[in-house]
RNA sequence: GGGUAGGUGGCCGAGUGGUUAAAGGCGACAGACUGUAAAUCUGUUCUCUCCGGAGUACGGCGGUUCGAAUCCGCCCCUGCCCA
């Protein structure tokens, strides 16, 4: 079984000094504003508040969130504290960051909703358990009652030149795409959450920036100690589009390790380098050594291993380096051409991603039953149960894909789009390559 | 408040009375080729279909017309200029 890291080892790290402190959180970070005053609050020996907002629109988790909350996760081993916010309220304005349209806005009671899905992903990362490490908050909590008094002074902190300045609103205005007044309102909002709290490094992604930003200067003119900004690189899709959920470039942290796997050999070749620069702890000379020795499929391999591996856990190990990899049972020397693991999730995972890859069915899948009430006889139009299956989205595209060639039926290629299917047994469904979906009979 | 230009399929964008389920591009999907990569090539891309057709669709509502994305009225929304 894979050695799991046990939560009382958590706080090894405390003994540090300022400086081994500092050097480990580097690895990794883009930008640390000013890195200064990072060294000199790790120089004070308090608990230092660690803080990252959460936009609960979109309730999954993924492995580009992964990096940042990694990095926080090293801040709870040298000792501090993780303060989650939600930004239960902020999701009624919608972050503009990156953003080409205005997001429509979301109620309270929507986003509370998924609010607490997300405890538990992140629970795989975070120290969570603990009191004295993490802590969770919404911010609707100081936000919704907020005066107009306290939403002019923190107004009065930028000017309009200065928004504009944002490159996302800057591209918005010269194209003449419309821009909200409240989208200004974000920043200072997320700002403001850093005054409650009394945040002292507040994390995001690059786009993260200018809202990092606008945290210090809230803090200053409520007279706090102004937070450090740190910042993270952005994880891109494997095929360098943005991650979304529509696309398959989307990896939940929660998601089953075969798919993990699948979407991890997926990733396209020049984006293979920065994900193990992010997803991994691997040094710049092994993720080399990984490359030219495996090339590009060995590489891509040892990739999928190491996180399907470490995703795989309850609670996902806090060094995803060499000897994790070995602890996974694999062979440092073979550089992803074995598949002599022994971790049976991994195994397996890989095992199924094989099975598909050479054309076979594999024995996990989605299974759908079927309603009696759509069977005519004991048979059912092959269209009709695709799409009843969820493979298509409808009769017609069914139809056309068969045409194309690209359904199967027990492992065998459709081609009469108006052909019955008994369904006196559970069938197994195929779309593409890897889509599949098991019928049952009710 | 005034002027002006606009609102078309997931996105961009053509289309000013019928031959328009709406050119073209992007994206997406399937096939071939591959490493279940990329690139390339082929096909598809509103819904239903007894494959003959039928239904719905061009911001919203109403009207003109045999017929409207296209013309008219009102409304909603957006850009730009002026105040």
């Amino acid at each position: 079984m894979v050695h799991l890291e046990h939560p009382t080892q958590i706080g090894i790290l405390g003994g540090m000094t300022a400086e081994e402190a500092l050097r480990l959180l580097r690895i990794g970070a883009v930008e640390i504003i000013p890195q200064e005053d990072l060294f000199k609050k790790l120089q004070s020996e308090k608990k230092l508040t660690v803080k990252l907002g959460l936009d609960p629109t979109r309730p999954d988790i993924h492995i580009g969130h992964a990096v940042v909350l990694r990095k926080m996760r090293q801040f709870q081993e040298l000792g501090h504290k993780v303060v989650l916010i939600i930004g239960d309220f902020t999701a009624m304005i919608g972050d503009p960051s990156g953003r080409s349209k205005t997001r429509p806005p979301l109620t309270l009671e929507e986003t509370r909703a998924n609010a607490k899905s997300y405890v538990e992903q992140v629970g795989k990362i975070l120290i969570t358990s603990d009191k004295e490490r993490f802590e969770l908050r919404y911010n609707s909590e100081w936000l919704e009652n907020l005066g107009f008094k306290e939403v002019i002074k923190l107004t009065s902190l930028l000017t309009v030149a200065q928004m504009l300045e944002r490159e996302d609103f800057k591209k918005r205005y010269s194209e003449g795409v419309p821009i909200s007044i409240h989208e200004f309102l974000y920043p200072f909002a997320q700002g403001y959450d850093s005054v409650p709290i009394a945040c002292d490094v507040e994390m995001g992604g690059t786009d993260q920036k200018f809202n990092l930003l606008v945290g210090r200067e809230v803090q200053e003119a409520y007279g706090l100690e102004k937070q450090v900004a740190f910042i993270m690189p952005l994880l891109v899709g494997g095929d360098g589009q943005k991650m979304s959920k529509s696309l398959d470039n989307y990896i939940g942290i929660t998601e089953e390790p075969s798919e993990v796997f699948r979407k991890l050999m997926k990733i396209e070749d020049p984006y293979l380098q920065t994900y193990f620069e992010l997803c991994t702890d691997l040094t710049p000379e092994e993720i080399k050594e990984v490359m030219e020795k495996g090339g590009p499929v060995g590489a891509h391999r040892v990739l999928a291993r190491l996180v399907a591996g470490a995703y795989a856990q309850e609670l996902i190990p806090s060094r995803l380096d060499k000897a994790f990899y070995q602890s996974l049972g694999y062979s440092w020397d073979a550089h992803g051409h074995d598949q002599e693991g022994t971790a049976p999730v991994v195994q397996q995972a890989e095992a199924r991603y094989y099975e598909i890859a050479h054309g076979g069915i594999p024995n996990e899948m989605p299974e759908v039953t079927l309603h009696p009430g759509e069977l005519h006889e004991g048979k059912i139009a092959i269209a009709r149960l695709f799409t009843l299956a969820g493979l298509t989205a409808s009769n017609g595209e069914a139809r056309r894909l068969i045409e194309q060639k690209g359904l199967r039926l027990d492992g065998e290629v459709l081609f009469d789009p108006k052909m019955e299917v008994a369904l006196d047994r559970p069938r197994v469904l195929q779309r593409g390559k890897d889509r599949f979906v098991r019928v049952v009979p009710d």
